[in-house]
RNA sequence: ACUCGGGUGGUGGAACUGGUAGACACGCAGGACUUAAAAUCCUGUUCACAGCAAUGUGAGUGUGGGUUCAACUCCCAUCCCGAGUACCA
C-alpha cells in the first residue's frame, strides 16, 4: 500500500472537522493551557510560506500539551481593520469590507489545508461590530478612568471629580472647581483621562488633503504622487501609556520573554533619573526648562539646543536671526522624525541669537535650534556638553562653538568622552570630585537653590490613538461646544457607516467626515449649506424640518430589538442590492425603514401603535404616503421574533413587485412636494398630527408616549461625531481575552472565563511587534486589571519570537548592447533586439569583466544577430532580472518554463549556457510578489502533503531564526515520511507489522527518541526534533523493526508534528480512538544506562585518539591507563605530563 | 544614527551548562536494482598537503586580539547582514 498523502490528509481533516475534535470547552477538570499566535492581518496576497512558521510551531506545541493532558485553547482570528484594505479601496473602489471578507476566506482555506487544530467556533474579526462593540466599550473605560498617582493604578474619573468637588487639589480649591464652567472642568479632566484628546503632530500632505502614515512618506514626499509632506499639529486621541511606564517596566520581571525582548522594551520606555533645571534667558522673561541625566556636567555646557517646534523659539529669537530661523523652521517642517534622527552625518542647526544664563556661574550660553532635538522628548531642550557627548561635540565643531573641557586629560579634543569616572575641572564647587559622586551633589544644590528639581523621565511618549482613516473602529464620542461626550454604553456598537468613496474629508479629517448625515447630529443645519428651504422629501419650513430630523436621529439611536434585527439584515444593500434607510423622514413622517429607489416602506410595530388614537394616525399616514407613491408593509414584533426569514422574504417579494424609479424622478424635490401640496391638512381631518406640525404642547404628549425629545432640546448648538477611527492596535490590544468568551453579548469577556483561562501561557510572534503591540496590550491588560474587570495584569506569560522567512530570489542576466550614437532609432530593429538578446548564465556574468569572456560572448552575439542590422553592435554589462523562483530548480533555470513565463515575453530569447545548463544568481531578500520569490504553501501541500510541509518548515532551522526559504530540501523530509510508512507497509506484501516483543536495542532506540523529542519540544527546538525522528526511523529501518509496540509509541510522539499520517497509521494499527488523545509515552531511563564510554583523549587540547573506558573509573586509574596508550605515548614524546584533566563521562586532556 | 538580533562546509543547519566542530537533511560524486525511467538501497563528501591505500599532518565556526588545560560558546575591538525606531500590521 502506497502513502497517498492527499487522500489521507483530506480524510482526516474532514473527520476532525465533522466531529469537532478541536472544540474547546471552558469547563474542564484538566489543567488549562493557552497558546496564542499573534493576530494575523489578512492581506490580499494570501499566505506565503513565511506566515505559517509560527502557526506550525504553536500547533505542534498545542497538540503536544493536549497529549500531555492539558485542556488547550489555541484559537485563530483576524485583525481585519487596517490601512492596506483602505489603500486598496482607494485604488480599485472596492469596499474594504468586501475585500477583507474575501481575503479572510482565502486565508482560512490555506490554514485549513495545513491541518491546524483551531477551534473555529471561536474565530474573531476586529472589524465585526459584535467584536468592536467591546473595543469601543473598553475605550470608554479608558476615557472614564484616570491614573491615580498615589495608588499607582487606574481609577474611575468619577472619583477624581468627587475629590475636586469636595476637596479641590493643589491647583484649585473645591469652590473654584465648582465655579468653573463645564468646558473648563472638562479640559482639566482631559489632562487626566487615560484616553484623552490633545494636539499631536502628523504627516500632513496638502496636495492629497490627508494625513499620511510614516510608511507612505518617502524622502519627505508622499509615496503616492510625490507631493510634499509637512509636520502639522492636529487634534488627536491618545492613550496615556506614560502613566504606566513604571508598571510596564516592573511587569517585565514577572514574564518569561527573551532578555533581548525585555531589553528592547526597557529601552523603549527609557526610564532615566536626573534633574530638571530652569535657565533664565538674557533680556527676556521667558525661561528654559532643561532635563538632564548629567547634572554633574553643568559647567561644561557650551550651548543649548532646543527643538525647532518648541513654542519658545519665536519669543526668544532676536531680530537679526529671525530670517534665518524662519528659513530653518521651514526646512525642518519637511523632515520626518526618522530622517531627523537618522542622518547624523549631516549636521544642521541655527542660532536664535538668544542666550541662556547658567544659574550657577551666570555664564551666557548661546541657544540654538537643531533638528536632532525633538519636541516630544523630555522638555524638548538639551544642555549641550561637547566634551562629554559625541553629537554635541560634532555640533560644536561644525558651528565652531568653543568647547569647555571639564574632564581634563579624559578629553583629547578629537572626540567626546562620555565617562563618569573623570575628576571634574573648571566646575566651580564641583571641582575635584569624581563625576559619579558629583551628580548627587549637583542635584542637591539645584534643589537647594530652588532652580530645579530631581526628576525621573521616560523616553516613551503617549500613544497616538486616532487615525484620519475610514477602515477602523469609530470612536464612541460626539463633540459639542468643544467638549467630548462619550456615547452611552447601551448604544454600542457605534457601527462604521457604509461609504462609497474613501477620499479624505475636509480639513484633514478622515473619510467619515464626508458623511454629513452621520457626522452632524446637531438639530440645526448650517444655513450656508442648506439654504432657506429644507431639502429632501418634505414640504416644510426649516424650523419644522429641524424638529423632524431631530426625532428621526433620536429614534435611530433608540431602536427596538426587533427593529435592530431587521436593520442588520437590510443595511448595506443586503436585500436585493437595494439601499434601505432607517428612520428617514419622508413627507414629514418617519418610517422605520424605507427604500427610496423602490418607494417601499417597512414598518415594525412599536408599542404605542396599539392605542386607538395611534391606529387612526397610522392609517392616515399610510394613505397619505400611498398618495405620494410609497407602498407600506407592516410587521408585528412577534412576526419578527418568530421568523426573520419570512419577514425578509416578504420584503424581497415587495421589492420585486415594484419598479425601480429613475434617478431623476427620485431626486426631484418638486416631484414629491407637488404631490404633498395636494394633501389636505391633516389636522382638519381630525387625525393625529405629524410631528413637524405639532406645537410644543403636543410635543409633550408624544414624549409621554415613549418618544424622547430631540437633541435640540437637550444640548443646543452643534453636535458632531468624532470622525477619526482607531488605529490597528486597538482591536489587537485585548483580543486574547475575547477568545476566552467570544460570543458573549453581555460583556467583553465573562470574569469566570478570564479567571479560568487566565494569562496566555505561550504567545508566538515576530520581534517586529516588540515595542508596539506588546506594550499596548500590556497596558490595556493593566487598566482592565486595575478596574477589577480581569484578575491578572500581564497578558502573556511566555513569549516565543519566530524569525522571518526571507525570500531567496533568483536572477537571470540579460546582455546589454551599446547603441551607437550615430544610429538613429529607425535604423535598427529594436523589437528583434529585445526579443533575442541573450541571457548569460551566472558564470559568464561573473566573468564578464574578463576580456576573453567578453570576446566569447561577443562572438555568440554576432552569431545570433548575423545578417541583421544589429550585428555590428558592441555588447555591454548585462543586467540582472528577477526570475520566478518556482521555475528554477535550485539554481538551474528551467528554460522551457522560462520561455512560457509572463505570457511568453521571453519565448524567443537566446541563452548562453555553462555546461549545458543555465545557472541563476541567488540573493536573499524580503519575500514579496514583485521579486517573484514567494512560494505558496498550497502548492507544496498539494505536491508533498501538509505533514511534509509542516515538518519541513520546522526542519529549516530554529523557530527564532530568520532564514531564507529554499524549497529544495523538502524532498528529504518527504522521503522520511515515506520511510516511516514503509516500516508498516511493503509495496508488494502490504501490511508487514508484527505483534512481537521489542528487543533491548529497539527499546533503546525508542526511548532515546522519547527523551529527545520531549526535551526538544519543551524547549521549542523543533528542528532538532525533526532530525531525531529521522534518526529514529533510520535506525528502526536498519534494525528491520516493524513491531507494533515500538511504532505505536513513535506515532504518538510524531502526532503533533505530522498529525495526518500519525492518525492514519494509528488507526491502521488497529487503535480505535484518535491519536490526538492517546497517552504520551513515558521515558524509561533504565533502558539507556551504559557501562563504558569511548573517551576522546586530547594532548594539549588537540584531539589525538579515543579510548574506551569503564564509567566507574576514577581519575587515578584513568591517568594510569591512558599513559599506557601508544598514541598518547607518541605525542608525549618521552616527556612527563604536567597535568591530566579528566571530566567523567566527557573527555580527557593531557597537558605537556 | 540609536536599540535588539545574527554571521559555522557548495546549501539549510547541529553542537542545550566552556569539553570529540560539521548531527540530520539538501546538493554533488560513485555504485546496486531495472530493458529503461521513477522509486528505493549502498558508499563517499570541511578545506589543504602527503600517500596506491588504510591513513597521517596542518588549518578551520565573519575579521583581529584576549581569558582558559580546553572557546562556535566567555571578554574587548572591528566588518557585514536582518528587524524595530512611535500612522504597515
Amino acid at each position: 500500500m502506497e502513502y497517498k498523502f492527499n487522500e489521507i490528509e483530506k480524510k482526516w481533516q474532514d473527520y476532525w472537522r465533522e466531529n469537532k475534535v478541536y472544540r474547546v470547552s471552558n469547563n474542564s477538570g484538566k489543567p488549562k493551557y493557552y497558546v496564542l499566535d499573534m493576530f494575523p492581518y489578512p492581506s490580499g496576497a494570501g499566505l506565503h510560506v513565511g506566515h505559517p512558521l509560527g502557526y506550525i510551531a504553536s500547533d505542534i506545541y498545542s497538540r503536544y500539551k493536549r497529549l500531555k493532558g492539558f485542556n488547550v485553547l489555541h484559537p485563530m482570528g483576524f485583525d481585519s481593520f487596517g490601512l492596506p484594505a483602505e489603500q486598496y479601496a482607494l485604488e480599485t473602489g472596492q469596499h474594504p469590507a468586501t475585500t477583507t471578507e474575501k481575503n479572510i476566506t482565502t486565508f482560512k482555506a490555506q490554514l485549513d489545508k495545513i491541518g491546524f487544530c483551531y477551534d473555529w467556533d471561536r474565530e474573531l474579526r476586529t472589524s465585526d461590530p459584535q467584536y468592536y462593540k467591546w473595543t469601543q466599550w473598553i475605550f470608554l473605560q479608558l476615557y472614564n478612568s484616570y491614573f491615580c498617582n498615589t495608588q499607582q493604578k487606574a481609577r474611575p474619573i468619577a472619583d477624581l471629580v468627587k475629590k475636586y468637588e469636595t476637596k479641590g487639589c493643589k491647583n484649585f480649591t473645591a469652590d473654584q472647581w465648582n465655579a468653573f464652567t463645564k468646558k473648563e472642568q472638562e479640559d482639566i479632566l482631559m489632562n487626566r483621562r487615560l484616553a484623552f484628546s490633545a494636539y499631536g503632530e502628523v504627516n500632513w500632505c496638502e496636495a492629497l488633503g490627508t494625513v499620511l502614515a510614516n510608511d507612505e512618506v518617502v524622502n519627505g514626499v508622499s509615496e503616492r504622487g510625490g507631493h510634499p509632506v509637512e509636520r502639522k499639529k492636529m487634534r488627536q486621541w491618545f492613550l496615556r501609556i506614560t502613566a504606566y511606564a513604571n508598571r510596564l517596566l516592573q511587569g517585565l520581571e514577572t514574564v518569561d520573554f527573551s532578555d533581548s525582548m525585555k531589553e528592547m522594551q526597557r529601552n523603549w520606555i527609557g526610564k532615566s533619573e536626573g534633574a530638571e533645571i530652569e535657565f533664565n534667558i538674557k533680556n527676556s522673561d521667558s525661561k528654559l526648562n532643561v532635563y538632564t541625566t548629567r547634572p554633574d556636567t553643568i559647567f561644561g555646557v557650551d550651548f543649548m539646543v532646543i527643538a525647532p517646534e518648541h513654542e519658545i523659539v519665536l519669543n526668544i529669537t532676536t531680530a537679526n536671526q529671525k530670517a534665518e530661523v524662519e528659513k530653518y523652521l521651514a526646512y525642518v517642517k519637511s523632515r520626518s522624525e526618522r530622517e531627523r534622527l537618522a542622518e547624523a552625518k549631516i549636521i544642521t542647526g541655527c542660532f536664535t541669537g538668544a542666550y541662556a544664563i547658567n544659574p550657577f556661574d551666570g555664564k551666557e550660553i548661546p541657544i540654538w535650534i537643531a533638528e536632532y532635538v525633538l519636541a516630544g522628548y523630555g522638555t524638548g531642550t538639551i544642555m549641550a556638553v561637547p566634551c562629554g557627548d559625541q553629537r554635541d561635540f560634532a555640533f560644536a565643531n561644525h558651528f565652531k562653538i568653543p568647547i569647555t573641557n571639564i574632564i581634563g586629560s579624559h578629553f583629547n579634543g578629537q572626540e567626546a568622552n562620555a565617562t563618569k569616572d573623570a575628576v571634574l575641572q573648571n566646575s566651580d564647587f564641583l571641582n575635584g570630585m569624581i563625576m559619579k559622586d558629583a551628580m548627587a551633589v549637583a542635584i542637591n544644590k539645584v534643589e537647594e537653590l530652588g532652580i530645579g528639581k530631581r526628576k525621573v523621565n521616560y523616553r516613551m511618549r503617549d500613544a497616538g490613538f486616532s487615525r484620519q482613516r475610514y477602515w477602523g473602529e469609530p470612536f464612541p464620542i460626539t463633540w459639542s461646544d468643544g467638549i467630548a461626550n462619550p456615547i452611552d454604553a447601551s448604544e454600542l456598537p457605534l457601527e462604521l457607516p457604509h461609504v462609497d468613496k474613501y477620499s479624505p474629508g475636509p480639513n484633514g479629517e478622515g473619510p467619515l467626515a464626508n458623511l454629513t448625515d452621520w457626522v452632524d447630529l446637531s438639530p440645526n443645519p448650517s444655513p450656508n449649506e442648506r439654504g432657506t428651504k429644507a431639502p429632501g422629501y418634505y414640504n416644510s419650513t426649516i424650523a419644522e424640518w429641524k424638529k423632524t430630523i431631530g426625532f428621526a436621529k433620536q429614534n435611530r439611536k433608540e431602536p427596538t430589538i426587533e427593529e435592530n434585527i431587521i436593520w442588520q439584515k437590510l443595511r448595506n444593500r443586503k436585500i436585493g442590492g437595494f439601499k434601505f434607510r432607517r428612520q428617514h423622514p419622508i413627507a414629514g413622517y418617519i418610517p422605520d425603514f424605507v427604500c427610496l429607489e423602490k418607494k417601499l416602506i417597512v414598518e415594525i410595530d412599536g408599542g404605542y401603535h396599539n392605542k386607538e388614537e395611534q391606529k387612526i394616525y397610522d392609517a392616515g399616514r399610510e394613505a397619505w404616503l400611498a398618495e405620494c407613491g410609497f407602498t407600506m408593509i407592516r410587521f408585528t414584533n412577534d412576526e419578527v421574533k418568530n421568523s426573520v426569514k419570512n419577514v425578509l422574504k416578504s420584503i424581497e417579494q415587495a421589492l420585486l413587485n415594484k419598479k425601480v424609479l429613475e434617478k431623476e424622478e427620485l431626486k426631484t424635490e418638486t416631484n414629491i412636494n407637488s404631490e404633498l401640496e395636494k394633501q389636505p391638512a391633516l389636522e382638519n381631518e381630525g387625525l393625529a398630527p405629524s410631528p413637524q406640525e405639532s406645537e410644543s404642547s403636543k410635543y409633550e404628549s408624544l414624549k409621554s408616549e415613549g418618544l424622547t425629545p430631540s437633541p435640540l432640546e437637550r444640548a443646543g448648538g452643534e453636535v458632531r461625531r468624532e470622525t477619526s477611527t482607531m488605529p490597528g492596535y486597538a482591536g489587537s490590544s485585548w483580543y486574547f481575552l475575547r477568545y476566552m468568551d467570544p460570543h458573549n453579548d453581555k460583556t467583553f469577556c465573562d470574569r469566570k472565563a478570564s479567571d479560568y483561562w487566565n494569562q496566555v501561557d505561550l504567545y508566538i510572534g515576530g520581534t517586529e511587534h516588540a515595542v508596539g503591540h506588546l506594550l499596548y496590550s500590556r497596558m490595556w491588560t493593566k487598566v482592565l486589571f486595575d478596574l477589577g474587570l480581569i484578575g491578572f495584569d500581564e497578558p502573556y506569560k511566555k513569549l516565543l519570537n519566530q524569525g522571518m522567512i526571507q525570500g531567496s530570489s533568483r536572477f537571470v542576466y540579460r546582455l546589454n548592447v551599446e547603441i551607437p550614437f550615430t544610429e538613429s532609432k529607425l535604423n535598427f530593429d529594436e523589437k528583434l533586439l529585445w526579443k533575442k538578446l541573450p541571457f548569460l548564465s551566472k558564470f559568464h556574468y561573473d566573468n564578464f569583466h574578463l576580456p576573453e569572456t567578453k570576446k566569447l560572448i561577443q562572438a555568440e552575439y554576432d552569431e545570433i544577430f548575423k545578417n541583421t542590422s544589429l550585428s555590428e553592435f558592441k555588447i555591454s554589462q548585462p543586467s540582472p532580472l528577477h526570475v520566478d523562483v518556482n521555475i528554477v530548480d535550485g539554481v538551474e533555470l528551467d528554460i522551457e518554463e522560462f520561455k512560457k513565463w509572463r505570457n511568453g515575453e521571453y519565448a524567443n530569447a537566446e541563452f548562453i549556457l555553462e555546461d549545458g545548463k543555465y545557472i541563476c544568481g541567488v540573493e536573499t531578500e524580503k519575500m514579496s510578489k514583485s521579486k517573484f520569490n514567494t512560494v505558496n504553501p498550497d502548492e507544496l501541500c498539494d505536491k508533498y502533503g501538509a505533514d511534509t510541509f509542516r515538518m519541513y518548515e520546522m526542519f529549516l532551522g530554529p523557530v527564532e531564526a530568520s532564514k531564507p526559504w529554499d524549497t529544495k530540501g523538502i524532498e528529504g523530509v518527504h522521503r522520511f515520511l515515506r520511510k516511516l510508512w514503509r516500516l508498516l507497509f511493503d509495496e508488494v506484501k502490504g501490511k508487514i507489522w508484527t505483534d512481537e516483543k521489542a528487543t533491548d536495542t529497539e527499546l533503546k532506540v525508542l526511548h532515546r527518541t522519547i527523551k529527545k523529542i520531549e526535551e526538544d519540544t519543551e524547549r521549542f527546538s523543533f528542528n532538532t526534533a525533526v532530525s531525531t525522528f529521522m534518526i529514529c526511523v533510520n535506525e528502526l529501518a536498519d534494525l528491520k523493526c516493524s513491531k507494533k509496540v515500538v511504532i505505536e509509541q513513535l506515532l504518538i510522539l510524531l502526532a503533533p508534528y505530522a498529525p495526518h499520517i500519525s492518525e492514519e497509521l494509528w488507526h491502521q494499527l488497529g487503535n480505535k480512538g484518535s491519536v490526538l488523545d492517546a497517552n504520551y509515552p513515558t521515558f524509561n531511563p533504565a533502558l539507556l544506562v551504559e557501562s563504558t564510554k569511548d573517551y576522546p583523549v586530547s594532548v594539549n587540547g588537540k584531539l589525538r585518539t579515543n579510548i574506551e573506558l569503564s564509567l566507574n573509573l576514577e581519575q587515578k586509574q584513568v591517568e594510569e591507563m591512558i599513559l599506557e596508550n601508544d598514541i598518547v605515548k607518541k605525542w608525549l614524546d618521552g616527556k612527563l605530563p604536567k597535568k591530566i584533566i579528566f571530566v567523567k563521562n566527557k573527555m580527557i586532556n593531557v597537558v605537556v
